[in-house]
DNA sequence: TTGCATCCTGTACCCGGGTACAGGGTTACC
DNA sequence: GGTAACCCTGTACCCGGGTACAGGATGCAA
């Protein structure tokens, strides 16, 4: 018995891997649950929604540092540092950057498509290609 | 002597790590050139033009793999297979589906943050807060 | 022929976000 | 008290695109 969710149950109800809730304990993004006597673990109904925030945090584009900060931000709170939503708007500015890097890659792949690009060696060496070898955008196509 | 560039001396006209020669080489996008007497790479002046086509390549969006398929539907023309047009096509689609996933994640971000959002924890709690806790685009936040 | 720059090989490591596996120990139910 | 089903630990591996390092061997000029 022993009151507290067992780790198949906690991944069970947050949609996630097991393995993943231990990831999560050793980047401090979970809090290390109390034990059973024979050492298994035993959560707090909490950690779901723990998990669910991670989880939506995530799709907003925060990485799981990100997130592990944003995490201990809400716990001490009344320190004076940076919320949510300063974090929310420097994220922003990065996914409209990532949003801009890719339209230009759009309209450059739109371009290529509608000149009837189709050998790229043979672009290379053709000055009226219109796919463009040098330069583009800036750095970093992640 | 010897005709032929030295690995350096390409990775330097190409802006290119010469590990990264290596690297290409094994992944088969770059020829494996000619040797001095002694096992040092002579590149033909070619290879460079590769380079340039590879990492234009690389920010359209395209693969190492894509990349090495790409090159080699050049070398192998006359096979009625899809060329560069083809596979810009599809590039395109995932180009535009990527964006499409972050402008949701934008407008989410935006949304949190007129909303006045400060508190992930907080805002899991309350129903009124407008970050969707359940859902947002599908998998694979890349 | 000496000396330094360049290059060679193989192997290991980096980022981010997990997943998988082996070889045990525990819990829960009958 | 047997026996599934579950969970524990540590460690290694996956993806993609490289980078770094150690310990030798060459290339080339003076």
């Amino acid at each position: 018995m022993s009151k507290g969710l067992r780790s198949g149950e906690v991944a069970e109800a947050a949609g996630v891997n097991m393995q993943t809730l231990r990831y999560y304990e050793r980047r401090g993004l979970l809090a290390e649950p109390r034990r059973s006597l024979g050492g298994h673990r035993l959560y707090p109904p909490e950690a779901v929604d723990t998990l669910r925030i991670i989880k939506t945090a995530q799709r907003l584009g925060f990485t799981l540092d990100e997130v592990a900060d944003l995490l201990d931000l809400g716990r001490r709170r009344h320190t004076h540092e940076a919320g949510l939503k300063a974090r929310a708007e420097v994220k922003l500015t990065e996914v409209e950057a990532r949003i801009s890097d890719l339209q230009v890659i759009a309209a450059t792949l739109r371009t290529a498509i509608s000149a009837g690009c189709d050998d790229l060696a043979a672009c290379a060496a053709n000055p009226c290609c219109p796919i463009p070898f040098t330069g583009l955008t800036r750095e970093d196509p992640t």
